[in-house]
DNA sequence: GATGAATGAGGATTCATTCAT
DNA sequence: CATGAATGAATCCTCATTCAT
């Protein structure tokens, strides 16, 4: 049957639903960061997105699944904004900078779902979290492996790399979430924030700064 | 009537009043770190605390309310663990590496607490919010001062003090709460992280490190 | 318009219409047999059917439609094969068994059918109800009938009639009811059923048998 | 804490609450048997009772559960109405139409549950068909092995067993769910009933009545 | 006629809080 | 003081039916 709908109109269609469902996204995201995952009811999305109930579970199985999407979303974002750094490359640090600042943009880019992922997202449900728990192993990796790299080229200091990866990216989430929720007008434009963080996190690692 | 007990006797029963609050709340602090706050239920309190249902009210108002215990302690603790530097006195660092000394015993001493604090205590209710703003605000003040300061007396490097300050922030509650989760054979000694944490986040920064 | 539509086209139109309908009718059996009334949903049944889902409603006005629609079905199947036995014609023993064979031979060319109505349809709808009361009530008028003349021509043994009536239907609904469900290796042939339901139903009651 | 409550208070406790659950148990029988089982609403049970919402819980952990209690309950009834008969003590006949009055007055004594088990209780749970499974199996046991008992012992015609026992059993099923759904005026005296099935279902089998 | 996206009333279940004993 | 049975608002989710295309 499906199969037989005219495939200028089966386009148009496929168009429609993926436009309602990314309404579905924005409200969701939107109030998830309002109220967080558990006092945001289906009724405040449903209200937001302006659909109906059923209309909801026509685009996701159940509010986890919405859940899970606004996750995978934003790992998404930050994969992709990643570049590993080969520290034999010219200006490895420079590198580095522009992944921060790049991971800056995306943040500032999609502040409710950064602000909805860095809360409270732990714990909540099993997929949820095996997709952070490969993020996060991501990041470790990216980040550990760096500091061993800048170690062994001479460019960094010697430090526990796994406690000063955890702190990095701690940084990193804690800035995010505090410049996010200041009203826009008191926080810095991003290449500030950019190059803050990469004067905090990383510069103070260098051995010639 | 009350009020004219007996001193002996009414002093016997505040004592046991407040071992019984004292009950609530460290069973409280387990099972908030166990589910989060709102998977835990009332029911998995007193269970754990091992008094009725009605008692719990008898000593708190509500849910919130031991929640709202939780994070009144847990600020108690870093405010008392934290002693402000002045950069005039001699070995301004050593001072710096006590108070995170101080701070990395105040999670580890009280790890569930600790967890439920730093990991989604934003949001809740509103007490909580205020407390936690407090808290926040006078570790930022404290940072920030300690950079201006540090930069004044030409200690440290010249930074943006109010993101630093953030991130300084993050790095630690990241690093606790990854290491609270761990199981304890894999967790580093506290000194250990707090040195890590204190050459990661302070020595960047000095001029002459 | 539609009814000035020129005679060729008005008869194919309805043809294909009716074969539609009956399209639907067939899945809703073979659904209703497999989930039940309430388990069944329009879904299931459009699936199964191979239309969508406004089709069905252009077909039937409800669930419940095509539900009565099954009854109706089957309540004409039964009613058909009935002949009432007139005690004064030779061999009425023989007329009996062979309604016996008939009615038998309905339940066992809709299987789907016979279990959807003997298995739950009643109190799912008014208009179900009264169709089914009919159908009980004509049942009973032709078993208490023959049971009256039977008894009258000396044919059978004097019985409570509205009672055995009732336990005569009941033993037949049973039989089918089990005998349908089982798969089909296992089941007696028809005529082993037809003969011993009237062994146990009807010869038991002849007085001389 | 619950074992130091005085025993009287436990008792009364106990009893209180075995008391409760007897409401909620009649008022699902009642509210069952007028709607069915889909169509009954946890409300409608709750309403009937004369309960909240909240404590239909705090007896049963759902529909389905109460709905389980009402068949087990049912199965214990007929369970314990039910006595094999052994052939060789005397008055076999007599025996059984003593079991056919127990298992008359199970259903008199019972209306709405007797209606309720015989309607619909088919594919609504695994453990409510586990349960009338093993009924049947039972009741289907006893049946065939009076059946060939009496054949080998020249009480009864040779039948086919397995047939005749569904065809009674579904005979006993039929006049109960239609004599109990008749006004009590309309309905025979028990004693006629059970006079009536044995008459039917078992006289006509016996070789010489 | 045919389609399937949209609707929303209705249902089961949970859990913080209260209050009579 | 202590208890735990009782409460009911609130939540997630389903599914028969409608209607614009």
């Amino acid at each position: 049957m499906k199969l037989v709908m005219p495939d200028g109109r089966r386009v148009r269609a496929e168009q429609k639903r993926s436009e309602r469902r990314e309404l579905i996204v924005l409200a969701a995201e939107r109030i998830f960061r309002q109220h967080g995952y558990h006092a945001a009811s289906i009724t405040d999305i449903i209200d937001a997105a302006g659909i109906s109930r059923g209309s909801f579970y026509l685009y996701f199985d159940s509010k986890d699944a919405v859940f899970l999407q606004l996750i995978e979303r934003f790992v998404g974002f930050i994969t992709e904004a990643l570049q590993v750094v080969d520290p034999k490359l010219p200006e490895p640090a420079k590198r580095i900078l522009e992944n921060v600042q790049r991971v800056v943009d995306v943040a500032f880019d999609h502040p409710d779902l950064t602000m909805v992922v860095l809360r409270e997202s732990r714990g909540l449900n099993a997929q949820v979290d095996a997709k952070l728990d490969r993020l996060y192993g991501l990041l470790h990796e990216m980040v550990e492996g760096a500091l061993v790299n800048g170690d062994k080229s001479g460019l960094t200091r010697k430090v526990n790399e796994a406690v000063v990866a955890t702190a990095l990216i701690g940084a990193f989430k804690e800035v995010f979430l505090w410049h996010l929720a200041l009203p826009v007008a008191e926080t810095p434009e991003r290449e500030v924030l950019a190059e803050s963080l990469f004067e905090f996190g990383i510069r103070g690692l260098l051995v010639s700064p």
